[in-house]
Order: C-alpha cells, then sequence, then structure tokens
DNA sequence: CAGCATCCACATAGATACTG
DNA sequence: CAGTATCTATGTGGATGCTG
C-alpha cells in the first residue's frame, strides 16, 4: 500500500445516486438511524413537510434496495414500523463524512437553513463515538 | 468522546443534495480528481454519453459552488481547462466512504454496469494510498 | 474547440382527497 | 393509522443545430 493506486468504480455510484438523490431518502436514513423505528406518521412528523405519497413512495424505494426494514403489526387501529436495516445502517455511516464536508462549507445556506429547517430532528444526525 | 452523542446538522445536506443529486456532478468530481485538470471535450469522453448541455450546465453550478475551477486560455483554437478547487478535492474524499459501501453491495447492478459502463473511466476513482 | 439556444421527455415532489 | 389515487408543477437531462 505505498504509494499504490488503487481503482474503485464509479459504477455502483449508479445506483448509489438513484437512492441519494431523491430528497429525502438520506433523510429518512437518518431519522431511522437516530431513532431507531419509526412509524409512518412518526417519519412525517420527524421529517418535516413530506407529503404522504412522496413518503410512501421513498419507503418503498428504500425497502426495495434493502436499506429499510418494514415490519406491519395485524392490529386495530394498525400499525408499521419502520427501521434500518444493516445495509442502512452502513450507508448512513457511510454519508457521515459527506455531512462533515458539507458543514465545513455552509456560506449562505446557514441563513435558510436555520429558517426553514430549525427544529427539524431528521437535519441533525446523532453519532455515537 | 465517550459514548457521547454529537449532532451534526444535516441543514447543509440540503446544499449537498442539490450538488450530488444531479446526475454527473460526481462524476465530473472524481474524473478532475483522477486526471488534475481537463478541457470540455475532454469530459465529455471521459464522462461518456454526456450532452453538451448538460455537461455545460453541470460544470457552471459546480463552479458556482466553488467545487471546480474554470481556466481559459485567449487562443486559437480557444482552450479552456477544469479542475478541482480544494473544496472539490474535499468533497472527493467525503465520498469515498459511499463509493466503498456501494461496491460491498452490488446485486443486479453488476451486469448493467458491466454492459453500459464497461471503459467509461470516470466510473473509477483512482486512490492513492 | 467550447460552448449556447431551443425543444422535448421523463422523473420527482407536492396538494388534495379518499380508503382498508 | 397507514397509506393510495389523481393531478399538477418543477427540474433534470437528452437531441439537435448554431456560434464566437
Amino acid at each position: 500500500m505505498n504509494g499504490e493506486v488503487s481503482h474503485i468504480c464509479f459504477c455502483p455510484l449508479e445506483g448509489v445516486i438513484d437512492v441519494i438523490s431523491k430528497k429525502w431518502a438520506l433523510l429518512i436514513v437518518n431519522a431511522l438511524g437516530n431513532r431507531e423505528r419509526l412509524r409512518f406518521n412518526g417519519l412525517m412528523e420527524e421529517l418535516g413537510g413530506i407529503s404522504p405519497k412522496t413518503l410512501s413512495d421513498t419507503l418503498k424505494e428504500l425497502q426495495a434496495e434493502g436499506l429499510i426494514k418494514r415490519e406491519s403489526f395485524a392490529e386495530i387501529p394498525p400499525r408499521v414500523e419502520y427501521s434500518l436495516t444493516q445495509d442502512g445502517v452502513e450507508l448512513r455511516k457511510a454519508i457521515v463524512p459527506l455531512l462533515k464536508w458539507a458543514a465545513t462549507r455552509e456560506h449562505g445556506n446557514k441563513e435558510r437553513c436555520a429558517s426553514t429547517y430549525r427544529g427539524v430532528r431528521a437535519h441533525r444526525i446523532e453519532e455515537k463515538a
């Protein structure tokens, strides 16, 4: 490993982009990472402003990607809980550097951030050292 | 740092998502990271399949974000060279974990990857150990 | 060579209303 | 409660042709 050059194919990024480019996907992954398990309306609150359709769509895709797990309980009223799969947990870890990078360069974003997203919990990542 | 929980605001992700969600942005950042400096048509080849409009648009945004640098030389024929800024270099580093994560879970992607993107250099990241 | 202008196609996301 | 059904608005990317 001395000065060697390793090649990592960017191809998987195709799939990654499909996931992360969805505006809410990373937020959902993070929210589930922070709270362990959440229900549909719980996610709605946590995310602040997502429409049920968008949430529903995104959840299905994340599920199809194997990043989150859906557990439905046959109760009345119905209960469905979402949580991260191991893969999802790994993804959440993998985006931390990206977050940190982003955090170091907040130019004008700061204002918009504070005004629009203050208090939206899904925007915080909780990292256990 | 023993079991402490640090909070990182996801807000900057807003800006990040705007950048990385663009299908080609990360590929461009990576291509420039691999090759140091590239010209417009050089990028076209390196990226394999991008349209000049899309490349032009994306370059402008990356430039506006301060991730790449544009140098134009008053020659005939005209020459313009693009390279990463320090911030761009940092971004490239920050996405490596994401790449590695993606690389460990290539399910069906593998086929499509090989058939569609084999030989597209921008899909490889070159990492100096 | 390095783009810009224009038009078009598709995907994503929101609002709203309704259902098992 | 946990979604689905529509409809719409916007944005992102591609094709093609033209210009400094």
